[in-house]
DNA sequence: GCCTCGTTTGCACACGTGTGCATAATACTG
DNA sequence: CAGTATTATGCACACGTGTGCAAACGAGGC
């Protein structure tokens, strides 16, 4: 059987309640006794019951991450942040998917009250606001990464993705480029829309038109839309001599869908993508995006949710607080001047 | 405050134990009170606290996972087979990334142990045989994944990656290639070593020599290693004219290399993966690879540990088993004819 | 040597849930 | 109707840890 502070008591001859006072480093206790107790415990292997001390401290040290898929190396980055700075902080991670199903979604919350989750990192941007209700309700800090139900929440780290949109909009308007698309992943709510916002404002500020056939959208996060859909760009009577994808990964198959068009990118067609995920590096040709700082993002969205764990006691409540991270534009090769006009 | 069993008992007018078994659907209790309570409870949002029952039942239905790295896709698709098959089960997930490094590893065996985890899935190839030991002298069942120090687990899944690699190893022979060679992960222990085994293999049962200079080490699984490594082979005064990839990782990387050397794949020189992650479908040409059954190897791992816990009630010693499965050639464009010598 | 004060330890209860056993309520048998 | 079998419920304790309070201990001052 596991030890316990009450065999660690029979042990040294002293009551329990010592034993635990000792182990935490209370003053109260006698620098020799206590020595003396963390000796045997170090002997006899002594961990304590984290179900035990959960149960009478009322706090869990563990964190809920909702992310909506594990597999996507863009949120695979952002929980790596997060893991650096709670296990920084002595917390535990209880990482979930939700992958788009709500009654996945459903379990998950359940999950996060039963185990008394400290605090909730929400990461998945098309996570139904019924859930959220209800995790609000139950008392959580919640801290949203690039969600769109913000507004419900009062602490959130977004990433500036309409400024990021409109630097890659810019630079293919400075190569010369006046019919450009945008892809989209309708699944993704708020971020899309950021993506796009940013898009349309600065073609407006050029002056450039954006007619509807333009503007697609997909239903899902893997290569194979953005290579599959790319033919419905690619096939307009008046083709884009550019497209901005919502993200790398979309990028990553419009890539694969203009070569097997016949199209050489970036001399037929410039594409840019979003995020850079590691791959987008290694492409043919190296994708142009945008350097969002992935890590950082879960890094900060867990100091945060820590810092309100850590001040919520004192009783005063904490300003709704919204941090906005910038990312950084990285041109490779996907993008070049626009072709000349036959 | 959240609602507790008590809260239930006092409202319905009957004792705390009452509620307890007519929740968890003790047939002691009378049809009619169990609806009753059942509906009291749902009315007032009453959720178990995990951290009693746990504490209570010494059973925390949560399996610990152990992985090298979240970010790298591989791991990924694994974790998600994982969790498919313990959702299912009704358990929950508490993963944990080593990095490759021992102080992490530690704290993750630690909070395992506090946590009382239920069973622990390693699919760390790193992972150390002192925290290994530990974690069995705890008495945690354990499942090994592809694991290097399988001899000292008694449960382990396998994929056959020296059938895998000796397969595609004898592709490239097929396709008349004599000088190949072998770029390995020494990170990777076992797995790596599988691989250059079943390479090793074919390559003598074809009668092809290996000369020493055509096995490769890099330390990392980031194309990033591919890439600067690949300069090793290319450069040698007898360059081989294909090379054989520990992962497609690393041959994403290497693709890369052969191309800013400037040569084309795969007419002046074949490439293979391992693995067959998303984006080795996407690479330029897509890659030959092996297909690795990965989610199944995911839930297979999470439903041997299932049964494992589940049986071991009984008393009866589990024998040793061993599950090796087998996933499939997967030939793209990466791999071609020999060239011709001149 | 008595009182006071500060230090060190133990007692007892609490957290929320589960369960063996005793007891109360009901049904059944003769 | 008494007695017994059956069913339904409550009591009390347990899991491992933390903590307020009382008690024991020792030291110092007069």
């Amino acid at each position: 059987m596991t030890t316990t502070i009450k065999d660690i008591a029979k042990r040294t001859g002293v009551s329990h309640s010592t034993v635990s006072r000792a182990l935490r480093g209370d003053p109260l206790i006698s620098f020799a006794t206590a020595k003396r107790i963390q000796q045997a415990a170090a002997e006899m292997a002594y961990l304590p019951s984290a179900a035990a001390r959960s149960l009478k401290t009322n706090r869990s040290q563990v964190l809920g991450v909702i992310v909506s898929s594990i597999d996507d190396p863009f949120f695979s980055e952002i929980v790596f942040g997060i893991e650096e700075a709670a296990q920084e902080s002595g917390y535990r991670l209880f990482i979930a998917a939700s992958q788009h199903d709500p009654a996945r979604e459903q379990k998950i919350v359940q999950a996060m009250m039963e185990h008394r989750t400290d605090g909730v990192i929400i990461c998945s941007s098309s996570f139904s606001p019924d859930q959220g209700r209800q995790l609000l309700e139950y008392g959580f800090p919640i801290v949203v990464v690039n969600h769109q139900g913000a507004e419900n929440f009062h602490y959130s780290i977004f990433h500036d993705d309409v400024d990021g949109s409109r630097q890659i909009t810019r630079h293919l308007i400075d190569l010369g480029h006046r019919k450009i698309a945008y892809l989209g992943n309708s699944l993704s709510g708020r971020t899309t829309l950021d993506r796009l916002t940013g898009f349309k404002a600065e073609m407006q500020s050029a002056g450039l038109p954006v007619p509807a056939e333009y503007i697609h959208h997909v239903a899902g996060n893997s290569p194979q839309f953005g290579m599959d859909d790319s033919n419905y760009l690619l096939n307009l009577k008046q083709p884009p001599t550019a497209i901005v994808c919502f993200n790398d990964m979309l990028a990553i198959g419009v890539l694969k869908g203009c070569r097997r068009a016949g199209l050489n990118v970036p001399d037929d067609i410039s594409i840019t993508g979003f995020d850079n995920i590691i791959f987008s590096a290694y492409t043919h040709p190296p994708l142009t995006t945008f350097d969002q700082p992935k890590q950082s993002i879960g890094t900060e969205a867990a100091r945060l949710l820590l810092d309100l764990l850590h001040s919520s006691p004192d009783g005063k409540v904490f300003q709704p607080k919204e941090i906005i991270l910038k990312g950084r534009l990285l041109v490779r090769n996907s993008t070049a001047a626009s072709p000349k006009e036959h």
